[in-house]
DNA sequence: GCATAATAGCTGCCAAAGCAGTAAGTGCCG
DNA sequence: CGGCACTTACTGCTTTGGCAGCTATTATGC
């Protein structure tokens, strides 16, 4: 059933899309971070407040499986933020378990001014691109993450659907 | 300069490159940890040995480079397949500093077994892309990492051309 | 309606990566 | 030749994410 896009014999890793990925993500980061931590965040906290901002996610849960990050260690991310009265915990009635996460004025201005310098590093490092091979870029890469996601969770992905 | 793929006004996260590329690792872990951790080695481990099989690596330092890992935490990592027997640190006179990391049959063998565990999962996952669509992606992920290592270390990519 | 399962968020603990500093070795330049 | 900068590997310390367990709340099945 599966397609023989590598084989055993010819493989290496350094062409392999797990490899690939992996150290587009570190190099994207050691890029990224710096940009933010100027202004004093750490790049998590850009993270949670680009999703609030975004309307991506309002729950902590929203966040973990959006972003894939520990429910655990985001908690402490959204204590450091909520400190710093960037957001705010918001118990609803509707469900008493689900935080709502709300930014504040203060949260929201924040974000505003981070995500300037965002993108124009992102212009920056993809100057190389053209439009065409960014849009498709973009495309595979959602098509990986949504074939992934259905290899690792196919009942979530079929109630979607 | 540099072109204007994504604008502050309609920018979103869920279409970042970055993002995207941060969440199609931490699946393809996901999918592939558990296939390494049921013989009994972290991804690490493997990510060390398959560095050595392919030839791709033979000192902790081009390791270190190849795959974005701390110099610090790849020591120990190495200490433990030596200490499972799986390859040994030479030191050459060529360069006192450098140490030549050699696979024991033991290890070559080890390696040898996990590849095609690796190999069959990737297929598997990639079953949804069409032949070309895979070469699409490797060759983009590829321009976008030597594009991004451009950006963090211009020298170093300088002396290599 | 009640018992059981499932979900959301939180806490403490542990393992692992990141960081800075050290020591040995090499290359460069006067 | 001698000094200084740089590289490589390694070692402790710190920080962080990952994991298991806990509570409160909601959904499900009988």
């Amino acid at each position: 059933m599966s397609k023989q896009h590598y084989r055993v014999s010819t493989y290496k890793a350094q062409l392999s899309v797990g490899y690939l990925v992996k150290r587009a993500h570190s190099l994207m980061l050691d890029i990224m971070e710096p940009v933010i931590e100027q202004r004093g965040f750490s790049f998590i906290q850009y993270v949670v407040l680009t999703c609030l901002n975004d309307g991506i996610a309002v729950n902590p849960k929203d966040i973990c499986t959006q972003y894939r990050h520990d429910s655990g260690a985001l908690t402490r991310v959204i204590d450091q933020l909520a400190e710093r009265g960037l957001l705010e915990r918001v118990r609803r009635d509707r469900d008493r378990r689900k935080v709502e996460l709300q930014l504040t004025p203060a949260g929201r201005e924040t974000i505003e001014s981070l995500i300037p310098l965002v993108v124009d590093k992102l212009n920056e490092v993809l100057t190389d691109f053209s439009k065409a091979e960014v849009q498709e870029l973009l495309r595979l890469l959602v098509k990986l993450n949504t074939t992934l996601q259905a290899h690792i969770d196919p009942a979530a992905m079929a109630a979607e659907a």
